[in-house]
DNA sequence: ACCATTGATGTAATCGATTACAGAAGCTGT
DNA sequence: ACAGCTTCTGTAATCGATTACATCAATGGT
């Protein structure tokens, strides 16, 4: 089988464009990597013959050559929100490239998939690491972590000690969803929360517990159900509301798939909303601002999460120094936005 | 900047593994890439030292050498609908992965951004391309095809002349919506289309009409109003449908999502799905199966797409013939499946 | 007129693997 | 014991770029 496909041409390499522009490898190198080398004149012939040519650097053999490459991989779960993480993959792809990076994505899938990403990381081919669930792939005596690479987590609590990360402020956004609710003359809530010792679930909790707290209102104005972030979810959570004799009249679900899935099942059974309860959800997600009523919720800079992680990534291979970027802790906080719609509303 | 951070350690070599083990670098190579040319006593030393060591060959290396890469390049248009695609990429990863390629994304922003995907398909990093839009990264004077990399096109008809592809009978998948509606009785079709041009719309509107042809009903039993896919156009759609005097009981949405948008106006509008109109959707997302009522639509086969346009690849990769691969069109064609759910019913 | 210095370019080593070829070792049959 | 095989292993060329160092020309100062 014949390599190329264009008319048979083999790809010109650096020598064919120095034998075009009678100078040496050397000056072509130069030409591209370090112009202002270069006499005018001759930058202009060599820059002719690759105008001429077509010709593009063989990155693989720079790459061996100068032993770094422009190349971040981000591991992505596959079990995961993909509306969510696209808008967070946008910021990190946008914030690489103009630091001259290229994002590949990497999905994790299983064990034997993952040795894969493992040494694709090991092999040379990839300047960075990001991860956008904490989580990274692992092998029985293998981590991808091993070869040394940069690595920073986003938009969750990393599960590898000491990795840099940038998250939302978990317990400041679930204490606005309180905030909200509270201030339009709720008095008890209903809680909706997600799996139970993740990360977010038990930082959200905390934020919820010392808002009602602050608020001077006693645990018992707090009714919790444990969810799972899912629909399912959401829907035997509704029921477990449903269920009760004296029903609290504000609803804070952990996400906003569950909120979905409480509101068409609460008015499955005949109830309104806003009119009959008020209720918010946690995310931001489109969809959010599409159903009916259009949820009230937080909104997470998904955007900003992505390209403050990527940003991060890029100081620390440019070889900045990781206590100048970071606060001791490790983490950079990121805070949530209210978004005041339809499904809530001031208690009667 | 020290490369490594564990410990200091510097990766291990090739080199360093044949000292290890007393044999000389082509040993160790060979021991990996054709285990069965060596002694087995020297095999196992070979590895007893690359396990010890924790050695990686350099692919970086091996691709220069070689001039094969396992990368595969899945080219994604932002503004795309994730969900969907996800799952499509779902099939092309799991596919590649147990070909042995490796799966990279590459996100297509914009001009500048895009140029930076044809320089790494022409630097040698990548095997070959897939596109789940149909569309190729452009740039002036530039194309990403010029690097030969053989190239298939799914979910799409390819805007490239000639590009294989792996796409859904649209014209077939359309007519079934027809059909299932037809079937239950209903005699007059609203039909809220994609936008004017897109190959999607324009095979589906051929479905559709020859559909409701072969039915013997004339061409006044479908009214066409011109939408683009998003909620909006949904929206719109319904608009115009509750504005008719005379309105069709059946409706026929291009995809799910203008189909929840119009099921949710016309009943804010106080008409009843199904009892007063039955509707059917296109793609099967899974927002279809959560909304109320559940949404009857043709669902896509999409970790199918994506596995078989994969699969079309790393056959096309191993030198396979394409015309042994591939009809004289240049197209596979997959069938859509048809979900009866509960917003279409019989006709009264 | 000559040496020192600067600037522009060329020569060749280098990155870390693969692999053609050569050479060594072990067998077989006579 | 030796030619003729086979089987295994080692030596060194190679992939295509980058870059340290060498070379050469031009310039300036005295």
């Amino acid at each position: 089988m014949r390599k190329t496909m264009n008319g048979g041409r083999r790809a010109p390499k650096i020598g064919d464009v120095a034998r075009a522009a009678g100078v040496s490898v050397a000056t072509v190198s130069r030409a591209l990597s370090a112009p202002d080398k270069l006499k005018s004149e001759t930058r202009e012939k060599v820059m002719a013959a690759v105008a001429e040519l077509g010709y593009t650097p063989n990155s693989v053999a720079r790459q061996l050559r100068v032993g770094s490459s422009r190349l971040v991989l981000v591991i992505v779960p596959r079990r995961t929100n993909p509306p969510f993480f696209s808008e967070v993959l946008h910021g990190i792809d946008v914030t690489l490239a103009e630091a001259g990076y290229v994002l590949i994505t990497g999905y994790m899938e299983g064990r034997e998939h993952d040795l894969r990403l493992i040494e694709l990381a090991a092999s040379g081919h990839v300047a960075g690491l990001l991860t956008i669930s904490g989580e990274l792939p692992r092998a029985p005596g293998r981590s991808i972590l091993d070869a040394g690479l940069p690595a920073v987590a986003v938009c969750a609590d990393p599960k590898v000690d000491g990795l840099p990360a940038v998250l939302l402020d978990d317990e400041r956004a679930a204490a606005m969803q309180v905030e909200h609710l509270l201030s339009l003359g709720h008095r008890r809530l209903f809680y909706v929360s997600g799996p139970a010792g993740n990360y977010n679930e038990v930082t959200r909790h905390r934020g919820i517990v010392r808002a009602i707290e602050k608020a001077g209102l006693g645990r018992n104005a707090l009714v919790e159900h444990r969810g799972d972030y899912t629909f399912a979810g959401g829907v035997a959570g509704a029921d477990a509301y449903l269920a009760l004799a004296d029903r609290p009249t504000g609803v804070v679900c952990g996400n906003d798939e569950s909120a979905i899935a409480f509101v068409k099942t609460v008015r499955a059974a005949g109830l309104r909303v806003p009119e009959d309860l008020s209720l918010i959800g946690f995310d931001g997600i489109e969809l959010a601002d599409f159903c009916e009523p259009t949820l009230s919720t937080i909104a997470q800079p998904r955007f900003a999460l992505g390209a403050t992680g990527a940003r991060l990534l890029v100081d620390l291979l440019a070889g900045a120094d990781r206590a100048d970027l970071l606060p001791r802790s490790g983490k950079i906080l990121m805070q949530g936005r209210l978004l005041a719609r339809d499904s809530s509303r001031a208690a009667n």
